[in-house]
DNA sequence: TTTAGCACTCGTTAGCTATGAGTGCTAACT
DNA sequence: AGTTAGCACTCATAGCTAACGAGTGCTAAA
């Protein structure tokens, strides 16, 4: 069995027609969607043959039909003609992205924001990754007469600080030899290089100041840490509410989402454009073989750095959503690669 | 109509067997968990009055007793024998809290993260409430030309920090006069004080320099609001999952949780003893009709600071999770209350 | 005041039927 | 050979009825 223009015809507009529904659809229905005229049972016939290459199937023998993700996957790789985003939106989503801008993880959730209510879907963003990023600057700032404040700032731009409390009294000294091994052994190391491995032989070779410098560097390394991981971050969780198909499934979807280990998983894989679209039971979770993933990558000068995505039911309008999220995520990019810039001078 | 002790003990035992099982409770099975002997007639006779009191209430005519709100408030407030935590269980709550000590978010997040598992709740926790909070240290770190991150060190122990860029190259004295002006008008000056109006004046009367100075200040300010207000963290809205009275209004109730300020208005009320019980209709968001909230106080050096709660279905085990609620947030106190005095130091 | 007895209520479940959307198949048509 | 009209068939859904049973309120006796 091969397929024929006619049958691509009809295979696109079940998806179009189920994706604006939710309803199967029906031979009848079909003959109204078409631009070409046929009957019913001619299209019945296709559908059957449609059916038999795995593109459709019948929820129960006396329903009209529904795409499986076979169907759905040819239709987005072969049939679908994407929707351009028109000016108007496309200024006012740049427009609402860029009121985060600023703050990386600020404009990140603001994004996903965007995305959320657009799509009326959860939305999931990454904040971008520091695996290339390296120490751009680290900072000692003594707030007692035992406790300093770390300030971690990565080429990537991330800024991370916390207090730390040492064993002796802080004096000139203690931060001068600060940013000695800071400038000797962190200035210009990337984020990787930095764990308990190198900490150790860091604290070995402080000799006797060992006691008074180790717990600042420690707190370093802990900075470098959560600055390498990169942080997930959801928004409009609530909106999987909204779709039938999921209601028994959100639990499990949100059960999912919750431990952000995997999610970030979720955003890696998929290529062509930095776009992945991942379809019902092509998901490795099970939880999600009812629900799509769009996925955009931005970049951040160039160099892959994070991702948009959002999860929903299957029958995603693929055509409109697709180009949004495309859309967004070169806004991210470019946002964030300009804030870069601004650091850079 | 007036309470004998007869009827507060099937009073008691109707609200514990409906929290136990859920089921609406009839007066054989009322027989078996009395302390005395009496027929199901008289139990019938005694829950006919105790509806009309108002205390319980039948789904339909034919079905067994279920608590009103009255009847749960009555019971909470007169009948019921708070279960002590014991002391396997709260050195090991202790000890999971406590994992978050050092940094308040941390320490609010791993105790909600608690909570949660412990009450099968979703949990809701403030950070400490820098209403009295004052500055007690910025720091200008020049990160590069045009760039420096402005840290702010709060008397509550909140460290937030922000990069910022500023429009003329930042030179030696740039640093001076930051610190001068810091000292001047932001060191020990109440958080809530520092507000556009502040800010105008202030840039106003630097003269030649606001050119120069003003975005520092600004980002100053801006950090001040960020530590004023009081974040909220959630954790474990998953749990709401897991309780079937629940099932029609989770997504309600999660879209209101989502726009965090009004849920702290949700923490805020409440008195003795730091504890607040709102039962059902008691709370005024109608989302939470079918829930009832469990809020406790803590304090940080004696004063009211944060608080933490939990949201479930009217059916709590009130006599096990209000002890609960209530030695978390006393660890919780005392840990924060601890990290402050060591930054005093 | 308590209790045994009993008629009554009403939600739940199971089984039955009618309905209708949609199908597959066959035979006639172009 | 492809297309179409016609028709019997399938099956989820809605509505109806009857049986069931948990639990009640009430009455009358203890």
């Amino acid at each position: 069995m091969e397929m024929t223009p006619r049958k691509e015809k009809i295979l696109a507009a079940v998806v179009e027609s189920y994706i604006r529904t939710g309803e199967p659809v029906g031979s009848k229905t079909l003959m109204g969607e078409l631009d070409f005229q046929v009957s019913s049972a001619t299209i019945r016939n296709e559908m059957a043959d449609l059916v038999e290459m795995g593109y459709l199937e019948q929820p129960h023998t006396s329903a009209g039909r529904v795409p499986t993700t076979l169907g759905y996957r040819y239709y987005i790789d072969k049939l679908m003609n994407k929707l351009e985003v028109n000016k108007d939106e496309s200024e006012s989503i740049a427009k609402s992205v860029s009121s985060g801008r600023g703050d990386p993880e600020q404009l990140l959730e603001k994004a996903g924001e965007v995305i959320a209510r657009l799509t009326n879907c959860a939305a999931i963003t990454t904040l971008p990754t520091g695996e290339q990023a390296c120490v751009r600057r680290a900072e000692f700032v003594p707030v007692s007469n035992r406790t300093a404040m770390i300030v971690l700032l990565t080429s990537a731009g991330t800024l991370k600080s916390k207090a730390c409390r040492g064993d002796m009294p802080i004096t000139q000294q203690t931060v001068e030899r600060f940013y000695a091994v800071c400038a000797a052994h962190f200035i210009g190391k990337p984020l990787e290089e930095i764990g308990t491995v190198m900490l150790q032989t860091l604290v070995a070779s402080l000799g006797e100041f060992a006691l008074e410098m180790s717990p600042y560097f420690v707190a370093l390394a802990d900075l470098a840490g959560e600055a390498l991981k990169s942080d997930v971050l959801l928004e409009g969780q609530a909106n999987l509410f909204n779709h039938r198909e999921l209601s028994g499934s959100v639990a499990d979807i949100m059960e999912l989402l919750r431990k952000g280990e995997p999610v970030s998983k979720l955003l890696s894989g998929g290529e062509k454009d930095g776009l992945n679209v991942k379809i019902g039971t092509e998901n490795e979770y099970k939880q999600l073989s009812n629900s799509s993933v769009i996925v955009s990558r931005y970049n951040v000068n160039g160099a892959r750095s994070g991702a948009l995505g959002i999860i929903g039911p299957t029958r995603l309008n693929y055509a409109k959503l697709i180009p949004y999220m495309q859309f967004i995520s070169g806004v991210v990019g470019k946002i964030l690669s300009e804030t870069l810039e601004t650091l850079e001078d």
